[in-house]
DNA sequence: CAGTGGTCTAGACCACTGC
DNA sequence: CAGTGGTCTAGACCACTGC
């Protein structure tokens, strides 16, 4: 049963139990606390790192949200096997393609800003015939197309053009324009590519494609932006972590 | 600003903030609290039911959650917008099939109880050599052929045997044998069907199907089982709600 | 039975938001 | 500036687990 060896900065500005967090997060990954080792109990852990119990019981229970600890009463916290945290790995919103680590390029091969079909007012919640900007980008990691990406965006966020779209990626713009994105919900699927996908892609036609539609929602409850995506599925897949509450 | 009239039973087993939650939820799906409306602030909301605030808190956090309510600090708390939440559904963990309301049914193709490679070893966290069930299940809904399904399950959990896997899901005999299921770790992507996959799913070879490979851990840390699926894209898709924390 | 996490309270102080 | 959610404390009592 390992002791946590942490040092807590209380004039940080960062709060205590976010401090803790990061902290058993280094010690799990260093491997001072090891693979599936028993934690000392949440009222011990708070008197050796000199907090109240609700902060280390919420640092606790953020690492059990993200797959690094389990808890059960009557029992105590263990660290979850190696096995299952090395596939966890740094899956955050929105990142997916980032995560590949080759150099991204873009390339927008349709833009403009016209009034929206009711479908996508309907999802972005509009008035119908409002204005979005609706464009489609082919996605590359190291020069080798990637994904199609087809995107209806509201226009009164911020001014979107195709030299924006093809320097940085829309949500990295998004984000600079004051939106705090909250919300995503994701439908996952699969499909045969037709004869423009295949050769915007660069497989043959009928080879598999990951499909993916998305509509994601900011911190004011908007809908900021819907997409349809299909992606090569040699090349990529989606990863994630359920946590049962 | 609706106000929120809901009665707290605390001579109840289910705790109180489950109760604010459960009360809350049923106000937005039935209307109450309309979509995009702001509620009382947090204060004001645990004094009007008579809780503590860390417990009111603690319910909103949940609701935050699953994706039902957004919060910014210094404005408040709204219901998110109906056309997301009617999304959201309730995709809850590992009922991926029940959801699709039909009728299923299970045919056992192949079982074994022998020692598994060394991959599934290493997957499951064996020890070399070790013996674990190994099995591959059609699932059909309504007599139509949806999945194909290869699983590696530890056996010293509960005995399986194919009648079992005929009547009943997996997941539903683990959880009866004393299994709490904490965390899944996924992967989901897409393939061309080859001639086998294609005849037992009843589509033409070379026809889309959604791969998921799948981890499952329980709530002392063990890896329980791991998964290799296909589905017919045609009648089958993953949802998920990502909430950004 | 001792050990563990789960729930709940009543308060204090603070940081951010929007006018 | 008033209004809001975010952080933190020190405690009480309870329910489940495994021996």
């Amino acid at each position: 049963m390992a002791r946590l060896n942490l040092t807590i900065d209380r004039s940080s500005p960062v709060p205590l139990y976010h401090q803790l967090v990061e902290g058993i997060e280094k010690a799990i990954y260093d491997g001072t606390l090891e693979s599936g080792s028993r934690l000392d109990n949440e009222i011990e852990l708070a008197a050796q790192l000199r907090v109240s119990r609700p902060t280390m019981r919420k640092a606790l229970a953020h690492l059990v949200d993200s797959g690094l600890l389990v808890r059960k009463r009557g029992v105590g916290t263990q660290v979850v096997a190696s096995q299952v945290r090395r596939q966890l790995e740094l899956s955050s919103l929105f990142d997916d393609l980032q995560r590949t680590g080759g150099t991204p390029s873009t390339k927008v091969l349709q833009f403009e800003h016209s009034p929206a079909d009711d479908a996508t007012c309907e999802k972005l919640q509009l008035e119908p015939g409002s204005h979005v900007y609706a464009f489609t980008r082919l996605r590359s990691i190291d020069g080798k197309p990637l994904a199609l990406m087809r995107n209806w965006v509201r226009d009164d966020i911020t001014e979107l053009d195709t030299a924006a779209l093809t320097e940085r990626g829309l949500y990295d713009i998004l984000r600079d324009a004051g939106t705090n994105f909250r919300l995503a919900h994701q439908r996952v699927g699969a499909v045969t590519a037709d004869n423009e996908q295949a050769e915007r892609l660069g497989v043959a036609p009928g080879a598999a494609l990951v499909t993916m539609d998305r509509t994601a929602v900011d911190d004011v409850g908007q809908c900021v932006e819907t997409g349809s995506h299909v992606y090569r599925a040699d090349s990529y897949s989606f990863e994630m972590t359920l946590v049962h509450r």
